[in-house]
DNA sequence: GGCGCAATCTTGTCAGTGACAAGATGCTTG
DNA sequence: CAAGCATCTTGTCACTGACAAGATTGCGCC
């Protein structure tokens, strides 16, 4: 994987250089995680030289801003195709596990710059995606305070992803695919009264 | 600026130095995070030279896990005093809110050995705490399975905790207390029926 | 009392890093 | 085809973590 990014860029200009860096940001995240991030390493990686990336990210902040950046992005566009608050909190752990190194530095805010716009503005997109599932909660279901019902929700999830990715629930989860087990979980928050205490586990939709 | 730690110290020995740097650390991480640590930092703050912490904690890693061990010890003693699940929780979320720098760095393996004896040992105190406290549920209050309820319970205050610590609830829960908005989440989660639709009467089981 | 040892701290050093400045290269557009 | 600009390179500086070797001191033990 390292010989044509290193050796075989024959030409000055990269091509790709920002998507280069990123991914190899992300695939370093993944590994060690942020912290392990060394901009002169990624520039290796991707075959240019030690300063190349600071062009298209001005400092280590910025390119964890579009880390972050595009992981909000990425979960918005998950959720806005969401059927029901359960299928978003399903949704947003299996963005989870599917990009954790996003994730990660998504709640890290103090790796990066918090006020960036076009991080804000995909911010408040996946939080759009949120509360339009809590709206369409039906009114039985949510008790008596929507808000506190949203942060019940997203602290599940929440919760349940970062104990996932902090390798905290190796035990109790085992090998099971994490999006089912949450899918239970949820069914203990929302749900109908029957199916917070089912018979059959193979629940309804 | 700083005297008494940087200035005045007459001895060669500087007599806890351990616990200085470990509270000096617990300051830095908690105003900018733990990327911003800097043994010779914090070096500077004791008033010792920059290579004095590394005999106490060998390496970065070192004084991390150090920090992370001490975070469990102090959340197992918590949690030990803790009157049922619901209380367990909320002193889940309120050692968080008084231990950030704790908590944040107990929940990034990456940052520290997760197999250090002492840290080991402190986590499993702090998970026997929790399932004490699961296995004192009712039953008809857990739900089927009594590991799926203690994962719920954790993701739920762990959830909040981290969110709450990453600035995400600003807007929702406000100036309010912490610990009474979980109290009032953890009641939609695990309750009686009654405590969780306050107006329904049927509570069907 | 004092000797020796080990813990603690200091000084010195090295490679690696982030950030910045200034110059080289080549695409692009008028 | 030439000017302009985005992209990349080279060079540099202060800072950091880690390690090695020496200085200082507290402490047990005779």
């Amino acid at each position: 994987m390292a010989e044509e990014q290193q050796t075989d860029r024959r030409t000055y200009h990269h091509g790709d250089l920002r998507r280069a860096v990123l991914t190899a940001a992300l695939d370093v995240i993944r590994a060690d995680g942020p912290s392990a991030l060394s901009l002169r390493d990624l520039a290796r990686r991707a075959g240019v030289s030690h300063a190349a990336p600071a062009h298209h990210f001005k400092d280590r902040a910025g390119l964890l801003t579009a880390v972050a950046a595009e992981g909000y992005d990425l979960l918005a566009r998950t959720l806005a195709d969401a059927d029901d608050l359960k299928d978003a909190g399903v949704r947003y752990v299996r963005f989870a596990v599917e990009h954790p190194a996003h994730f990660q530095v998504m709640f890290q805010p103090d790796l990066y710059r918090p006020d960036d716009p076009e991080l804000t503005a995909a911010r408040a997109r996946a939080a759009e995606g949120l509360r339009g599932q809590i709206a369409g909660l039906p009114a039985e279901g949510r008790g008596p305070d929507a808000r506190l019902a949203g942060v019940a929700a997203w602290s599940l999830a929440h919760g349940f992803a970062t104990l996932l990715l902090s390798h905290n629930l190796a035990g109790p989860v085992g090998g099971q695919d994490p999006a089912e087990v949450f899918r239970a979980l949820a069914g203990l928050l929302f749900s109908t009264d029957d199916e917070r205490h089912p018979r059959d586990p193979g629940g309804p939709r």
